[in-house]
DNA sequence: GTCTATACCTTGATAGAC
DNA sequence: GTCTATCAAGGTATAGAC
């Protein structure tokens, strides 16, 4: 892996284990044994880097959703909630969760590509519970969107709370959210 | 209002809207047109004001449990869904959301605290959903504690994710929660 | 209880040599 | 592409006068 990578690979750790306000690039720089100047080199800015962070994401969104294409609505959901728990690993939450903690501390750029994120994790999700639903394996009475929407911040929260009171929690939500489903 | 309860309800508000390690004492002494070294009279560090605003939402919390504790438990469930609604206004999330956000960043005696606050706001929420489900007012089939992780997950993750989206996402969501428990 | 003054550190960032 | 050197700004925190 080049450095860059490695740049963005550290600062994606560092911000969803500490949050973006909480990581230095000193904290980078020690541990990839390089200088901070080296840092900026590849990122001017920290904003740089972080906007450089949220586009990764969005590329690994896009290859989940071609990876996952063929499978069924169900195995889909189960996919997607299983990325969220490989995430939380060592308590790092999922990068929506953390930045969205921080988005008042964003510059406008940054707002503006968290937000498209955002929309293309729960349009995704929306598509495929609609989907899901149609074909006679989800049953829920409301708009898919709203289930999208509770599924995320019910995940978004868990992990938040997980780090406070015990990371089974996360896995009890989880079993909740697929058993709510499909019942 | 005295010096020392407007530090720290400043401290609260900016720990809510903008995070932890997102603030700084300047904040609050440029807004009360005091020094710094003001606030280091009342709050020898950092750490002891976050003490100082957790300890305060523990006392408000044992308020809000006297204030509804004749008043039956969908009432209950409705103002608690209420106080984090108001809470949410200009964008501040619970003290809840914002601080376990920032948990890895914390002195254990930080932690210690966050988790008492977390362990009794889950307390009182898992034995009022019970009281309601025994009562026959609320519907559900799993462990009331489970329930009580689900709702509070939920909300923290809404509070957190409607900063991105749209804050109608937060309404949408918390009467989807009430729905579902009385349906 | 609030101030001035200041110490000390970390931060993000830049200039220019190699 | 990485380094040394350096910067200005801002952070927490303390000593001591008033």
């Amino acid at each position: 892996m080049n450095t860059r990578d490695k740049i963005i690979l550290l600062g994606d750790n560092l911000i969803r284990k500490r949050g973006y306000n909480a990581f230095s690039f000193s904290d980078i720089s020690k541990e990839l044994n390089i200088k901070n100047a080296s840092i900026h080199y590849y990122f001017p800015t920290k904003t740089a880097l972080v906007i450089a962070i949220i586009q990764k994401h969005l590329i690994l969104l896009e290859k989940f959703k071609e990876k996952v294409s063929e499978k069924d609505s169900v195995q889909k959901i189960i996919k997607f909630l299983s990325v969220y728990s490989i995430t939380k690993s060592e308590g790092r939450i999922s990068i929506l969760g953390s930045l969205s903690n921080d988005y008042f501390t964003f510059t406008a750029e940054v707002q503006t590509e968290l937000k498209i994120l955002t929309n293309n994790t729960l349009n995704w999700l929306t598509d495929t519970l609609k989907e899901g639903r149609q074909q006679g394996f989800f049953h829920y009475d409301m708009e898919d969107r709203k289930k999208a929407l509770i599924i995320i911040t019910n995940i978004l929260g868990a992990e938040q709370l997980s780090r406070v009171t015990d990371n089974y929690d996360f896995h009890k939500i989880k079993e909740a959210i697929i058993n709510d489903l499909i019942k």
